[in-house]
RNA sequence: UGGGGUGUAGCCAAGCGGUAAGGCAGCGGGUUUUGAUCCCGCCAUUCGUAGGUUCGAGUCCUGCCACCCCAGCCA
């Protein structure tokens, strides 16, 4: 299942970061490329990190180059060890394997630390004794130059052994901070004396309480991309800004090489949230049942939901990889999803709202096994028996007792296909007293069986069905989008009154076919003519399975049925 | 009103001075024991806008407009 699909790739046109490797390979400004996913294990990984993940480890596939996984643990308050092994689990399973072990910011501290002096000892950076919020105030704003802190000309002795005491817990968080000395009047904030470090009391999950002061992202990222020599550090469009920092970070510290930043447009996906503070804010607030919920964007909620690797890989290869920002339309994501599935999900009948159906010319104790193809197109795929009886169960609304031309299923007096089996023709409704139908009795049409009636009368329509006797009882969970608004993260709205209130259905007492009894989780399947399930991997047990609709099949019967 | 970006079809996106790729969606038709898949066809005289340069401009220049990002001791 989840073939490694790199289709289009014949002649697909390269994008603005491939053709900047391929001219720096030309060109001899690198013999190899390395990259690297820097995610901060502060939430799980979603759609928007997958578009960054195949990136970067494409990149890296794509011109026989590596592609690190290195956690950006800078802030002990909001990281812990739960999202560390969350995120190398969805790496894993989006097919990447990261180039040696895993790395963390936090390994390289004691070089990092090194460096603040390095610069401190250039004269370059000063412990600044300035409040948040004085620090504020002489930053200045968007249209008016900063001040310069009135510690900004300490010596360097001075600042050498204020910053050792920084180390050493002398002094409270807030209290001060070691900032770079570049220039407060700049038109870019990131250039206003930027922090290198503030002090956090806080336990680090990776070095505990070895530091009571921790660097800062601009302070890290480019020295730890220069440590682990990458090529080519690759980040999202709100980073741009922050590029001429990161190099004069690279450009005044004695750092072992010359990463540079690229900058490329996140991911925005319309009836999708991807921010994860609403995304944590769902999970906190009870709207969905945790982060793997087969309804969030999540890597681990859409493989919850069924959708395969191959299908987000596709997708991202799909939408493209540009600087301008726009908004994504899920049917994209829908069709990756669907086409890989139609490819390789093997084929099965559910029924999931039954009625009885009686095949009057049926022995009552006969079962005739049935062979059914796996795959309509695939024939390596195998075939599953099916046994047919004389009591079936059919979709209720594949029954009416009198329709128009349009309706090509079962109506009273017509025929029908029963998938993989006879043709029938309806004969009788039977009503209780409320007059509603529980039973439908029909009769199989004689040599039907793999061919047209003998008598050249051809059904119109085909339905599936499942033995009333021979059959597993399970559940099935219904997801449609979790959001009914294409944007609902628009501002001036909360987005959590654009929730789809009918975003789940759990249908009970659906009736599958045997065959899917041996269904295992990550298995997937086509319930022909409605849809993609999959096992659920939290709520089924063996007595009663959980199937849950990755997506439903394209229907262009619900625009012709509206349409009546 | 400072700085940095981005504007090509409903959406994504090629295009790199020589006369608008491709995909999604949509529409029309064919095949079909899934109203699925698959196949065929249609879908931008015009590239945010106004000028300019040029034999020739989506591509170069200038002005204007729209939208996004930046004033965390977050990343």
């Amino acid at each position: 299942m989840s073939t490694d699909n790199t289709s289009g790739n014949e002649s697909k046109p390269l994008h603005f970061i491939q053709q900047i490797i391929k001219r720096d390979l030309n060109e001899g400004k690198v013999q190899s490329i390395a990259t690297r996913f820097p995610p901060e294990p502060n939430g799980y990984l979603h759609i928007g990190h997958a578009k960054s993940i195949c990136l970067n480890f494409g990149l890296a596939e794509e011109f026989g180059g590596t592609c690190n996984l290195r956690f950006d643990d800078t802030n002990p308050e909001k990281e812990n060890q739960e999202y560390v092994d969350s995120i190398m689990e969805d790496v894993k399973w989006l097919g990447y394997q990261w180039h040696g072990e895993v790395r963390y910011a936090s390994d390289y501290f004691d070089q990092i630390y090194e460096w603040a002096l390095y610069l401190i000892e250039q004269g370059k950076a000063y412990v600044c004794d300035l409040s948040p919020e004085q620090a504020r105030e002489y930053r200045g704003t968007l249209t008016t130059p900063g001040k310069n802190s009135p510690y900004r000309d300490r010596s360097i002795k001075d600042n050498l052994s204020l910053f050792e005491k920084m180390r050493a817990g002398e002094f409270e968080e807030g209290r001060c901070s070691l900032r770079a000395k570049i220039d407060m009047a700049s038109p870019n904030m990131n250039m206003r004396d930027p922090v290198l470090y503030r002090v956090r009391k806080a336990h680090h999950h990776r070095t505990g309480d070895k530091w009571c002061i921790y660097p800062s992202y601009d302070f890290t990222h480019g020295q730890s991309d220069a440590i682990e020599k990458i090529s080519h550090s690759i980040c999202t469009l709100e980073f741009e800004d922050h590029r001429p920092l990161y190099d004069w970070f690279i450009e005044n510290l004695p750092v072992p090489a010359r990463p540079h930043q690229y900058e490329f447009a996140r991911l925005n996906l319309s009836y999708t949230i991807t921010s994860k503070r609403r995304l944590k804010q769902l999970v906190d607030e009870g709207h969905v049942d945790g982060w793997n919920d087969p309804r969030m964007p999540t890597v681990s909620g859409l493989r919850r939901r069924g959708v395969t690797p191959a299908a987000i890989r596709n997708f991202c290869d799909r939408i493209g990889v540009t600087r301008s920002e726009g908004m994504v339309d899920v049917g994209m994501l829908e069709y990756s999803i669907r086409e890989d599935l139609d490819k390789n999900a093997p084929r099965a009948m559910c029924v999931l709202r039954p009625l009885k159906l009686v095949l009057t010319n049926f022995a009552e104790d006969k079962t005739e096994l049935l062979e059914a193809a796996a795959h309509p197109n695939r024939e390596e795929l195998g075939s599953r028996e099916l046994p047919f009886t004389k009591e079936l169960y059919i979709e209720e609304e594949d029954f009416l007792e009198e329709a128009n031309k349009k309706y090509k299923r079962l109506v009273l007096g017509k025929r029908v296909r029963l998938r993989n089996a006879y043709v029938i023709e309806a004969d009788e409704a039977v009503k209780d007293e409320q007059g509603n139908i529980i039973e439908v009795r029909a009769h199989i049409v004689e040599d039907s069986l793999g061919k047209d009636p003998q008598d050249g009368v051809k059904p119109k329509g085909v339905i599936h069905w499942v033995s009333a006797q021979q059959h597993i009882d399970c559940e099935v969970r219904l997801y449609d989008r979790l959001f009914i608004e294409e944007n609902p993260a628009a501002s001036g709205v909360d987005f959590l009154n654009s929730i789809n209130p009918e975003n789940l259905v759990i249908l009970r007492g659906c009736k599958a076919e045997i065959s899917l009894a041996t269904a295992s989780v990550g298995d997937h399947f086509q319930f022909e003519r409605q849809g993609y399930f999959c096992l659920d991997s939290r709520y089924s047990t063996q007595e009663m399975p959980v199937f849950n609709r990755t997506i439903g099949l394209r229907d262009s019967w619900s625009k012709i049925s509206s349409q009546l």
